[in-house]
DNA sequence: ACGGCTCGCGAGAGCGCTCTCACCCCACGG
DNA sequence: CCGTGGGGTGAGAGCGCTCTCGCGAGCCGT
């Protein structure tokens, strides 16, 4: 636990380069305009000394900090269960280290975590927000669109409805669940079943239209209220095969339900997918090969959302890729899902 | 995505109060050494006018930042394979959020990313780094101890051997380990396999260390080297299956791979924990309450780990709580572990 | 050959804050 | 009554950087 060293500043550089400061700060910044004898000259004395820009003196002029904060809402502990989070974080930081850009996360839990959130962000500490929030009747959405910080959405918000301003990017959730549902459909079953996930989530209701897109009129009794979590999908599978003896196909709203129901139908003594065959969603490895038979799902390619929304927001900032729709406010992007198939449909 | 709107500075607000800058900086700062009756004035002045410091003039001079870089090495995926990580970012982030401190967050991946977590530390824009390295060969922790930034690691790194000024939280993987092997033993069982996990990571080797503790003179046929991955566990399963064919039990060093290794042991013929018993390590919930049977195994309280690592951080820093030790250089910590009876063993 | 031009560079102001220091005023003791 | 002290307050100097501006030197055109 040593103590920092005095760093040089851009003084000593411009002393030990022999020109001034503000020819120093030419050639960190790109260099133009400057004759590349001194730029070399300067660059040398640059790292000699080690010289490392001080962010918050530059800040302090520019207005600028080069860095996005990333908001997790997570009431429950759902998003931490699945790998989910960290994948899209993971997209999001190469993304924006490309860029040059830091990552200040910013975790929430509960309400007065919300207005701290909304007076970080208020506070220009950071140029843009890319925020996650799970719930319809989240009001932390508001509150950040409120504070006026540029922010693009980690999966479609619940009332995007109302305000065209609103950026956000998703998975084709409505698509990959009529993928699906049409998959076993393709397979000759005729009695499938749907297990939703909690539908006061974007996701969760997108997932149902889906199924109700291909199963129009679906018997109501085929549709069991879930929460997405293992628990939930157990329960669910009983009522369904309580009510529905002649179910043979469930489409359950993520995999983890999906092995719990996997694991109903085995107690029952149903063959998957023999006699009732079963698709996820969302491609957990962990928990989808792991299951018996492997689960057969439908994957979205979390990390590529993560890198999206990072680009998005970048560009939206004038900054990534130039020439590529510089300054034009983004709009929002849907991303495709694919079905994987493997043992249990 | 609107412009953020020119926000009032000190000298708006002192304007408003009537006082000079300096008072209303007094007053933000805690406020002592104002009259009550001006203090008053100054914060009506602030919430009138909606005033928020700016961080980097205040850095600027301050020196400090508030901010701590929480750095994730990561060469493989694994990390981000299991919620370990996950929850560790959320204790951390509650004992940072607790004492006004940004997480800034650094994913690496590859040599060159080490050089720009070098950089970045290194250019003093945060106050302090927790860093997860997980193999021995990490040339991070010693780049980032060169930078001179306070730091506390997550894990135990290989080399502390040498440097006693190195601090870590960890938790007791060798006394985990031989709770486990224990357990198997008060079941009677005698040939108790042990499937280590990548050896180059100092949990693994720990946990090997504390199987060997109780199985002095071990059968070197009943370990199997493998890597934290269900593939690698079901290869180890089978070797050790092939190799000794009598044995009664495995300890896998996770979880992960005692579900590779049930897999295996079903696909065998054996049951579970009548013919083998199988406890694993971790007790990562979607996986081991998915086998079948579920998965004994050994939990560590991993945001706890996360918290005390932001906590020992801040004090090193003077900061967290006072009259607690107060700037006396915090020593590593290991948290105790405890097993998880289910139907595994 | 000369006026204008561009280009490269330095001087200097100022970003918003903290913090030292000097000042003022009032209470008190001699 | 004046001197002393101390607490409350304001003036002002920076923190390290960027960026505008102006100046001098070379280049072109006519």
């Amino acid at each position: 636990m040593t103590d920092t060293a005095p760093r040089p500043t851009l003084e000593a550089v411009a002393a030990r380069a022999g020109v001034s400061r503000a020819t120093v700060s030419r050639v960190v910044n790109g260099g133009d305009g400057v004759r590349d004898i001194l730029a070399e000259r300067v660059r040398k004395a640059v790292d000699e000394l080690g010289y490392v820009p001080n962010q918050a003196a530059r800040s302090l002029v520019t207005r600028r900090h080069d860095a996005i904060a990333v908001v997790v809402a997570e009431p429950e502990t759902r998003v931490f269960a699945d790998p989910f989070f960290a994948l899209q974080l993971r997209g999001i930081s190469k993304e924006l280290t490309a860029h040059d850009n830091q990552l200040v996360l910013l975790l929430t839990e509960g309400r007065d975590d919300h207005a701290r959130v909304g007076r970080y962000l208020a506070g220009g500490h950071v140029d843009g927000a890319l925020v996650f929030s799970l719930h319809l009747d989240d009001p932390l959405p508001e509150l950040i669109q409120r504070a006026g910080v540029p922010t693009v959405f980690g999966g479609r918000p619940g009332w995007s409805g109302d305000r065209r301003d609103v950026v956000y990017v998703d998975s084709d959730n409505r698509g990959g669940a009529r993928d699906a549902v049409r998959h076993l459909a393709g397979l000759g079953r005729t009695r499938i079943a749907h297990i939703t996930g909690a539908l006061d989530q974007t996701s969760a209701a997108d997932r149902l239209d889906g199924y109700r897109d291909v199963m129009v009129d679906a018997d109501p009794l085929l549709i069991a209220e879930a929460d997405f979590t293992p628990a939930g999908g157990e329960r669910a599978m009983r009522e369904l095969l309580g009510r529905c003896p002649d179910v043979d196909a469930v489409f359950a709203a993520n995999d983890l339900m999906a092995s719990g129901a996997l694991r109903v139908l085995r107690e029952s003594g149903r063959r998957v997918p023999g006699d009732v065959a079963v698709i996820g969603f969302d491609d957990m490895r962990p928990v989808a090969e792991q299951t018996d038979p492997q689960l057969t799902t439908v994957r979205q390619d979390i990390e590529e959302m993560g890198r999206l929304m990072a680009r998005l927001l970048l560009r939206g900032l004038d900054r990534g890729a130039p020439r590529e729709g510089v300054g034009a406010t983004p709009s929002s992007v849907v991303l495709p899902t694919t079905l994987v198939r493997r043992g249990s449909a």
